[in-house]
DNA sequence: CACAAGTCGAACAGTTATGTTCAACTTAGG
DNA sequence: CCTAAGTTGAACATAACTGTTCGACTTGTG
């Protein structure tokens, strides 16, 4: 199942994954860049690019799917199912919160390049994961119920979103991050 | 002051407010949208659209402007030094979710194409006043001292817009919007 | 009504991006 | 070492957008 019909060489291999880390943090930090800017980034070719990714939708894609999986094992490993829902939900803020700023910018790029409707087949996954734990503790009844629980979700994502971007200000500090979201998030969402 | 030298006519000063009307709408809808674009909901040649605005900076910033004199109305219609800072800030609430959130996709925009230090600059003045009340809540003891005042700006500003865009996307219900998110915001900033 | 102010489309120049093609070069790997 | 896989820059064809200029036309206003 791992090489299909044509091998590819160990060398071709090295420029993808140096094309999605290049294109990555370019589009992450500036989300217009051209098909040039991120070959040079990649230390690549601009014909090498277009060779293993046809257009530049089809890179946005593989940038985004391989983001998103990434995400998925940072969520895993923060084992939603086990403890309180409370317990749980402080272990995502503690784990996950500067990865989840990264995805937002370029969701932000994928929402205007691709289309909403595309972006959200792609990451639902990871949006669901917070929502069963977000229900989890509606069940456990220490979550709020009198909100529907799409708009807790929201809540949650937008002030991770938020608390990363105060601290690319320099407004807020990275230490205190996870501290300020739990105070802020908790007497929100709590019941 | 009104008419410095050459006066203008009735004609100019009408097709001026279509172009900041439709660029505003543009804008906020597709982000780069191109001159020709505007021109067109504006109902006008694109000759006349540059014969008033030179560039798409100078639109753009014009546009700004605007747009944030509306919010300086709007919020000061929501007369935040008056009753308790509660009070008033269920008020903003009711009254300027939906008009903030607009600015928000404008300053996406600008914060892109103008930089985020012209920005601030322009926007300051708004948000200013939503941070002095924080801070006369914070004195009358109603509101929590424990968290940088900074973040608390960031909190009602990101949660106004994370409703607005829930509402966008068919999430949230108009009506229930205020209801929510004075729901949410309250037990988040209370003592 | 007469003239200046304003509008308009067409056409132009300059820039920047996307993809593609080609022919030469380098490298991996059996 | 030999060859197929991969890389590369230069060059090319489109396309889109920004501003500008021009000459003709329309409309306000005194």
């Amino acid at each position: 199942m791992a090489t299909t019909q044509t091998r590819r060489r160990a060398d071709a291999e090295r420029n993808i994954a140096a094309i999605l880390d290049a294109a990555l943090a370019v589009f992450t930090e500036e989300p217009q860049s051209s098909m040039a800017a991120i070959a040079r980034a990649a230390g690549v070719g601009r014909v090498t690019l277009y060779a293993h990714f046809a257009s530049r939708e089809v890179l946005l894609e593989a940038v985004l799917d391989r983001t998103i999986a990434e995400a998925g094992v940072i969520i895993a490993e923060a084992e939603l199912a086990k403890g309180s829902a409370v317990e749980a939900l402080r272990r995502l803020l503690r784990t996950s919160w500067h990865v989840l700023d990264q995805h937002r910018k370029l969701f932000d790029l994928a929402q205007r390049e691709l289309g909403s409707v595309q972006l959200r087949q792609r990451h639902r996954e990871v949006v669901d994961h917070v929502e069963g734990l977000l229900a989890r503790g509606q069940q456990e009844g220490v979550i709020r119920a009198d909100l529907p629980i799409s708009w807790l979700v929201t809540t949650v994502y937008s002030l991770l979103h938020a608390a990363a971007e105060d601290v690319n200000s320099g407004q807020l500090k990275a230490e205190e991050a996870a501290d300020v979201l739990e105070a802020t998030l908790l007497p929100a969402l709590r019941s």
